[in-house]
DNA sequence: CCTTAAGCTCTTCTGAATGT
DNA sequence: ACATTCAGAAGAGCTTAAGG
């Protein structure tokens, strides 16, 4: 992508009634900066580089910041690119800086697509692995100008824009009723020595629309034949079985017709069930995986500290692979290596030199696994 | 020829994970 | 807190093969 505006803000929050503190904007032609402008009003110079928004005051309602945005917009007219940018967007679309309609992409999703197996996304942490120099973290400014050089050395090509933010779905008590298992209650012969075809989805699932049916005295079919008595249609019906029924002369009814006529005699219990889940970690065999063996750490005492419990797990796995010897907690001393959070600020780290012990960031890491 | 059901494909739904 | 993505599961329709 030639053209785009980046953008960064800081917040008073996670929501947008947290108010909007700083805008930092970069505006790229051709891979090369055009123009930057940083929207912020200092209130206190000694905290401005202390990040997350510290040392300015509110801006968003103020409308000459406003207009300066919006000018920006509407002189490039070039897509916006924001470090996970849904949540830029909702605060500059709130408080009208922007139109909802405007065109968004999410640099965090254009570098999973280019550089599928880094263990985070986090702009900290794709700063790191490219080796990117910054010094002030969590200001508006020097994050867009670090996402900058990212993308300049990411040079992601897939860029997939952002969809207008959806309406909330519509969830009846019916739905999430049946979500969680349903037994049928009662007799019922009201449909008794009939035939009859589902098609399109109703209020509860075909299978139990169907036991249902097979409760009142039915048979159930799959297609529409001259045995059907009914057609149930429910939403986005199936073209197939309605032509058939009409070539046929098969009754058509709506589901609230049956389940209105069911329901007279029959009732619906809850019946709870254990949530399944669906998540089960993949098999990562040496031969599929993309990370490489580092032979450097054979054998070699490891110490990793100070990471999110899913970095440092999937850290030890790769280690343990390799046959080093893992050891864990922040204070280890007598270690050859030890890999660390991006941007920490550890004593561990200042000592390291001292001990012998070679400091090694999870994203340089991740690198060196995948060169 | 007719009916049924298996198997395939496509869509929708879901929980978990992840970012700020 | 919330939006979003991801990947798997479930739902539904369509096609086809088998059997009477």
């Amino acid at each position: 992508m030639d053209n785009m505006i980046l953008i960064d803000i800081e917040t008073g929050g996670f929501q947008v009634e947290d108010g909007i503190l700083e805008v930092g904007i970069v505006v790229v032609e051709k891979n090369s900066i055009v123009e930057v402008l940083h929207i912020g009003e200092a209130e206190d110079e000694e905290l401005i580089n202390e990040g997350m928004g510290a040392g300015y005051i509110f801006i968003e309602e103020n409308d000459i910041y406003r207009r300066l945005f919006i000018d920006i917009l509407s002189r490039y007219d070039y897509p916006i690119v924001a470090h996970n940018a849904s949540f830029d967007r909702k605060f500059l679309v709130h408080y009208g800086w922007m139109n909802e309609e405007y065109v968004v992409y999410d640099s965090i999703r254009a570098l999973k697509i280019s550089h599928p197996h880094l263990f985070s996304y986090s702009l900290g942490f794709v700063v790191g692995y490219f080796g990117v120099k910054q010094e002030h973290s969590h200001t508006a400014l020097s994050d867009v100008m670090a996402l900058f050089e990212v993308l300049q050395k990411a040079n992601p090509q897939s860029w997939i824009p952002l969809f207008k933010p959806l309406p909330k779905k519509f969830t009846s008590t019916a739905k999430s009723f049946i979500e969680r298992g349903m037994k049928l209650q009662g007799e019922s012969e009201v449909f008794h020595g009939k035939h009859m075809v589902f098609t399109g989805t109703s209020q509860f699932p075909r299978i139990l629309m169907q036991e249902i049916a097979v409760a009142c005295g039915s048979t159930v079919g799959n297609t529409v034949n001259k045995k059907t008595d009914f057609l149930i249609c429910g939403e986005k019906v199936g073209k197939s079985k309605i032509i058939k029924a009409i070539e046929l002369d098969v009754p058509m009814y709506d589901d609230d017709w049956f389940i209105d006529i069911v329901f007279k005699d029959l009732s619906l219990e809850q019946v709870l069930t254990e949530n399944k889940g669906n998540y089960d970690g993949k098999i990562v065999t040496e031969a599929n995986s993309p990370y490489k063996r580092l032979h450097e750490f054979e054998g070699k005492k490891v110490n990793v500290a100070c990471l999110s419990l899913r970095m440092q797990s999937k850290i030890v796995e790769l280690l343990v692979g390799m046959d080093a010897i893992i050891s864990k907690g922040s204070n280890a001393k007598n270690v050859d290596y030890m890999i660390y959070k991006d941007g920490g600020d550890y004593v561990m780290l200042k000592e390291a030199n001292e001990r012998n012990i070679k400091p090694i960031s999870a994203s340089v890491f991740n690198r060196m696994l995948l060169n």
